[in-house]
RNA sequence: CGGGGUGUAGCGCAGCUUGGUUAGCGCGCCUGCUUUGGGAGCAGGAGGCCGGGAGUUCGAAUCUCCCCACCCCGACCA
């Protein structure tokens, strides 16, 4: 999957190799100087007291004569402070000329050396460099020190790095093989945030968040997924939600097979065409090849369309709605966890009716009513419906309405899709009844969709530095109970605490893992984002209360233990409020409405853009695909879906999208 | 398919340029003690066909060749 199964370690030591040393230890780095500007060291100033000052430091001064190296790391007891790069610690010459000469001549010590130790190199894609940075141990081993890319935001995070102290930043700028960045510097640095900051890598963020809030991982075929048991909890609470949504709108559920006949999907043509690309087809079986081959679905318009030809004779047979639960296989050149992967679970709907107005009616029903009253009023998530232009119509679809949701990147994700199909696939497959006047009549027939991919929109849309954050109303747990120390009377009262609450109804989780500390649990929670947390502690205990703490907010308030059923449900009901309103906010901030192309291209850097489909068009489309950048969906002046592309007046939604 | 990169412990990575003791480090894991109000500390421990195959060599994680896998960047998604 996209960026592989590769999460981060939970916290990033901040020194890898040695213990740190030397309270005057400037990490500094003098690179070759073709590389300084390059990389961008940066002097380390004095080291923080809190490093006791290494003896060796001084052992290291002792050996002058051998030491070779201005590695980064090469501290300096003695000098600290900063130096114009160039300069050498440790009183060492600089140049690359005596730097290599240096290290020929040491030769032997090295190899004598327990283990010699190298530096990393300043930039591991450029080999030459590699030699400048090795340095024996026996001189700078209490010195070495990895380079690091150190981000800004990370560096924000480091109160030491206003104080003056300083971190060394290295790794390659110049490709995509560097080495992943690691923390290095002060010990206020030594716990790496929780997960790769938003800012600093958003896509690393969504993998570290799959991670460690245990959501998924990846299966052993390439874009296949996992998806655990506290992410498919929160999937079944997103099923249940929509199902019922559907059913209220008279469709049925049913279910067709996984293996479609391939002359299925040949009967249409732009069907085919559509998906013939991500098809998986089953050429053997049974220990020999297969007379026809088969298709694993990659969506089941062709099946269903089959089975609704057999079933529909009269016009009282229609509308005929139905809908299926299922997985579907789309062979995918770029997957992503739950964003685009091979293997995905869906519900489709497929219905029939007599009448084109019908049809066209029920797709929208299905959008407003299902899935965007769903995404709001569920997932918390404000989404943009609107259509689809031609290019980014389904295969085989008239129409192909859409609900585009922002994630908190600024970029668009499609969260469902409701089609139109005109005729299309009702011809293909027969699909033809006698009206009431006893004349034969191809019927009109619609689906419509939502998956797994909503998942990823949950976790983006609403997901921040400290992890997930689940609305309520598809929380896995609601509420979890921390009990804060390993204490009977406290852990007792916990335990009440969580019967009292899932007898008020609440989905509740208790807390007693007293063998980890209170700290790390509480993490945990955050990053699984759970809405509400209650700590109760011995301090608690004594004054009868409890101590709230709200994820979505993310404050903490005493509250009366006589109390909590109704603080926790005031707090969920805030939960589910606060959320919708900030990822609405967010959104609408982050939209503008332009008058160009141009500055559309620009406005989609941090988000959408709007601007008047006369002045897109086809060609505009193309031209906007070279900045990666797509029309997401039209709609008209009013916010209202348009009848079809060629309208006057629409309003193009365009942006980057997953 | 073209170009670039990586395969070493569950995860993340050193080591390879210049072959040579027992292949290291961080996280995680196990045990014990001390801890527990925001990611615990210390001590001890388990865990490796160094992607595969062939070759060079007294000796290969390291050098050579071949293969495999994966990742990244470039061509119409729920």
């Amino acid at each position: 999957m996209g960026e592989g199964s590769r999460g981060r370690g939970a916290a990033r030591a901040d020194h890898p190799g040695e213990p740190l040393v030397g309270g005057n230890l400037p990490v500094h780095g003098d690179v070759a100087g073709s590389h300084t500007s390059a990389l961008e060291w940066v002097r380390g100033q004095a080291r923080p007291q809190h490093h006791p000052v290494g003896q060796r430091v001084t052992a290291a001064h002792a050996e002058g004569e051998r030491r070779v190296g201005d590695g980064p790391g090469c501290g300096d007891a003695g000098q600290a402070g900063g130096r114009p790069p160039g300069d050498g610690c440790c009183g060492h010459r600089s140049g690359r000329q005596q730097e290599v000469a240096s290290i020929d001549a040491r030769r032997p010590a090295v190899a004598t050396s327990p283990s010699p130790r190298r530096l990393w190199p300043a930039d591991p894609c450029v080999s030459s460099v590699r030699s400048w940075h090795r340095i024996p141990r026996r001189s700078c081993a209490r010195h070495w020190w990895p380079p690091m890319v150190v981000g800004t935001s990370e560096r924000r995070l480091c109160a030491q790095w206003r104080a003056g102290e300083r971190l060394v930043p290295t790794g390659c700028g110049n490709c995509r093989s560097a080495r992943r960045s690691r923390w290095v510097g002060c010990a206020a640095m030594a716990k790496a945030p929780v997960l790769t900051p938003q800012a600093e890598d958003f896509p690393r963020w969504y993998q570290d968040v799959l991670n460690k809030a245990e959501l998924a991982d990846n299966g052993p075929v390439r874009g296949t997924m996992v998806i655990r048991p506290y992410g498919y909890a929160v999937w079944e609470r997103m099923q249940a939600a929509v199902d019922a949504r559907i059913k209220a709108a008279g469709a049925e559920n049913a279910y067709f097979p996984l293996f479609i006949p391939e002359s299925y999907l040949r009967r249409e043509a732009e069907h085919v065409e559509g998906f013939s690309p991500e098809l998986a087809v089953v050429t053997h079986a049974g220990g020999k090849e297969l007379e026809e081959p088969v298709v694993v679905r990659p969506t089941s318009e062709t099946v269903i369309g089959e089975f609704m030809g057999k079933w529909v004779q009269s016009y009282r047979d229609l509308p005929l709605l139905l809908n299926q639960w299922a997985n579907v296989v789309r062979w995918e050149l770029r997957p992503r966890t739950f964003l685009r992967s091979t293997e995905f679970l869906w519900q489709e709907g497929h219905t029939a009716h007599a009448t084109e107005t019908d049809a066209a009616a029920y797709a929208r029903r299905i959008l407003f009513d299902v899935y965007e009253n769903f995404m709001r009023e569920v997932l918390a998530i404000p989404v943009v419906v609107g259509r689809k232009t031609p290019s980014e119509r389904f295969a085989g679809a008239t129409n192909t309405m859409t609900c585009e949701a922002m994630m908190v990147d600024g970029k668009a994700l499609q969260m469902g899709t409701s089609h139109e199909l005109g005729q299309n696939f009702a011809r293909a497959f027969d699909i033809t009844y006698l009206d009431d006047q006893g004349s034969q009549q191809v019927a009109w027939t619609t689906s419509w969709g939502v998956s797994t991919r909503m998942m990823g929109g949950l976790i983006m849309a609403h997901g921040d530095d400290r992890g997930l954050r689940v609305p309520p109303a598809v929380a896995p747990v609601e509420v979890v109970v921390l009990a804060v120390r390993d204490d009977a009377d406290v852990v007792d009262r916990c335990r009440a605490l969580a019967e009292e609450l899932r007898g008020a109804g609440r989905r509740v989780r208790l807390d007693d893992r007293t063998e980890l500390s209170m700290g790390r649990r509480a993490t945990e929670w955050e990053l699984k984002g759970v809405p509400v947390r209650l700590e109760l502690g011995p301090r608690d205990l004594a004054e009868d209360r409890a101590v709230l703490a709200r994820r979505i907010e993310g404050d903490k308030q005493p509250v009366p233990l006589a109390g909590v059923a109704g603080a926790v449900d005031e707090a969920l009901t805030a939960a589910q409020t606060s959320l919708l309103a900030q990822a609405t906010t967010l959104r609408d901030q982050r939209i503008a409405a332009v008058s160009s192309l141009d500055e559309a291209v620009e406005a989609a850097g941090v988000g959408w853009a709007t601007l008047p489909w006369d002045l897109v068009g086809e060609a505009g489309e193309s031209t906007l695909a070279q900045s990666a950048v797509t029309v997401r969906c039209l709609r008209r002046e009013d916010g209202s879906l348009p009848d079809s592309e060629d309208e006057a007046g629409l309003v193009a939604y365009v942006g980057r999208s997953y």
